[in-house]
DNA sequence: TTGTAAGCGTTATCAT
DNA sequence: ATGATAACGCTTACAA
């Protein structure tokens, strides 16, 4: 493995000039024969600058982490994308760590990015209450801006970290108000786990729709955002016939579907059927899905914006480097799952 | 942030007596009452080893690159979490790479971790034809094992790389045995992209199979392995009228089940789909699609140890560090997409 | 425009 | 059992 002392030698200069020359960064003037010089023994030697030696001194690695929940969830690596598009083009390295949903791993893997000198930490979905675990993810947390590093949540939010979000509560809210505006009365509600902020959020945002309708919440039931769940939360909600079942995320609500049918409960002419996400699955069900759209592509390009600039600023100034948080828009989006409950008078 | 320094004069020791505390590895004898001193100092100061400053010395940086064409593919997300959970259990860093199948970010992908001096890359999915920069692709993996690092093929295979993987034209081949078992004669085929060598040997064992039943292929499609691409390319073979569907990944297969339905071609009734891959989709979309199940969470487990193996022999020997190529095996996942062509006698 | 030398935070090699 | 010191491969004042 070629260093830069064998560039410097073979090009007939010292390795400060070779420095010069191959730092990306470095506007330091250099003869354009030397360069040329210096240009062709490097390309000879097939080198590459050590990152590792470079971020030693630079005390910036160019790597940031990402913390996940579950990587095959189509829903944060939607996110991670839009991180990583942003990304590559400021020469940054994307780390995705997979913590399974467990608060010990995903410590963990906050402690590892800490050795590594990550530049930034991104903290995709939400907030997991476990109050042991919690504080000492905390504390490591604010073991990072020690060095510099910056954290962000994404698509959820995390105990003292600025977020780049939607408006969870908000979203789920209006998705009610759509059900009540089509004429449902009695809707259930299946959420995710209740220890994850987002959760929490979209089941308040329920709540908070039905008591402004006048209603009573026809029924909730606790589930875990996987399409099994969904399942068996539907068998559960499906006896007391509700009219309308509002799933906390897609996968689930794809679970309600399929158990519809199995029952023989036609979708919608006998239940609605709406979820949150709008992954590509809630376009593709049959019927299609209605559910909350969120720029998740978005979320994560304006995340990972957020954590260049906070790194530019820190970089001269060595101010607290400031994420602002940001609320991006969402929608709804309507397709066949959902209709009035008229459709069904009668047939239930 | 507090260095080894620190530690060192909070502990009343040398760094040298530091490192061999702290440092995982070292089996450095450390008298009892010292590492207790030690290990104080380092918990107050909230300590954390530079990995950096490690693996500039060690020459072991602990990190592993995954390339793969789409993070979002639930297909490759699989195979991550089985090289995660083998990683992280051995102490290594995965960094997931995001290449969008074009092979120019591909090879500065690589050049990032060369840069980083990874101690492995690992390859997701099939080589893809493209001899221009396909050129450079090899000259930097090449590069890698300059350092002692390790490259291997997962799920696919990559020119001049150990593959852990299956034998897809075998699969292929056996899933065209299955249709023609059942009765069928009209037997149509989805292709990937075929700059794709998995694409290839999918389709290569399809027209074997074909072939050895003395049958004609009734008509090849190529597209690119998205639901949209499986819809489109059977709108164009449905008016031929095959009997049998055979899309080469699950996500196509969903597309032409999407499309049948819009024409009004019942499945499997008169019509027959079966895919490739056995996505958690296949299991739950209507109906059930028949498909080749392979072993993916396995093909990372044994890939990432394999790369462990090697990583560790060239540690003490410094051969070439050789891993094993293996081929896992697969089967076939019979669901309710897959029907004998009789139960449409007639009707077409 | 080019070069010298002092770090960056570890581990590894010798001494003691 | 412990410590001083030289690397590791770069960047960055400071000189020239």
């Amino acid at each position: 493995m070629a260093g830069i002392t064998e560039v410097a030698r073979q090009a007939g200069v010292s390795i400060t000039t070779v420095s010069r020359v191959l730092n990306p960064v470095s506007e330091y003037p250099v003869a354009a024969s030397t360069r040329r010089r210096v240009l062709a023994a490097a390309s000879a030697l097939n080198y590459s600058p050590s990152a590792l030696a470079r971020a030693l001194v630079t005390r910036r690695t160019h790597m940031v982490g990402v913390l996940l929940g579950d990587i095959v969830d189509p829903y944060f690596a939607e996110i991670v994308r839009g991180i990583e598009d942003v990304a590559r083009r400021a020469g940054y390295l994307v780390v995705v760590c997979n913590t399974s949903r467990d608060p010990g791993t995903e410590r963990r893997y906050v402690t590892a990015l800490r050795d590594y000198r990550a530049d930034a930490i991104l903290l995709l979905g939400g907030d997991i209450f476990d109050t042991p675990t919690r504080r000492a993810l905390a504390r490591e947390l604010t073991a990072l801006k020690t060095y510099g590093a910056v954290a962000v949540a994404v698509a959820g939010d995390h105990a003292g970290l600025p977020a780049i979000d939607i408006d969870h509560a908000a979203a789920a809210e209006e998705m009610v108000r759509y059900l009540v505006g089509l004429g449902h009365r009695r809707i259930g509600f299946i959420s995710g786990p209740l220890n994850v902020s987002t959760s929490r959020q979209r089941l308040d945002g329920f709540l908070k729709g039905i008591q402004r309708a006048g209603l009573e919440p026809h029924q909730v039931e606790e589930s875990d955002f996987t399409y099994t769940g969904g399942y068996s939360a539907a068998e559960r909600l499906l006896p007391a016939e509700p009219t309308a079942i509002f799933a906390a995320n897609d996968q689930m609500a794809l679970g309600v579907l399929a158990a519809s049918r199995v029952v023989g409960v036609a979708v919608p002419q006998q239940v609605t059927v709406v979820g949150f996400g709008n992954t590509s699955a809630a376009e593709h069900a049959v019927p299609g899905l209605t559910t909350v759209s969120m720029p998740r592509h978005q979320l994560g390009v304006e995340a990972m914006q957020a954590v260049l600039d906070a790194l530019e600023v820190s970089g001269s100034v060595d101010s607290a480097s400031a994420v602002h948080p940001r609320r991006l828009p969402f929608h709804l989006v309507i397709r066949e799952s959902s209709a009035t409950p008229n459709a069904a008078k009668g047939e239930r």
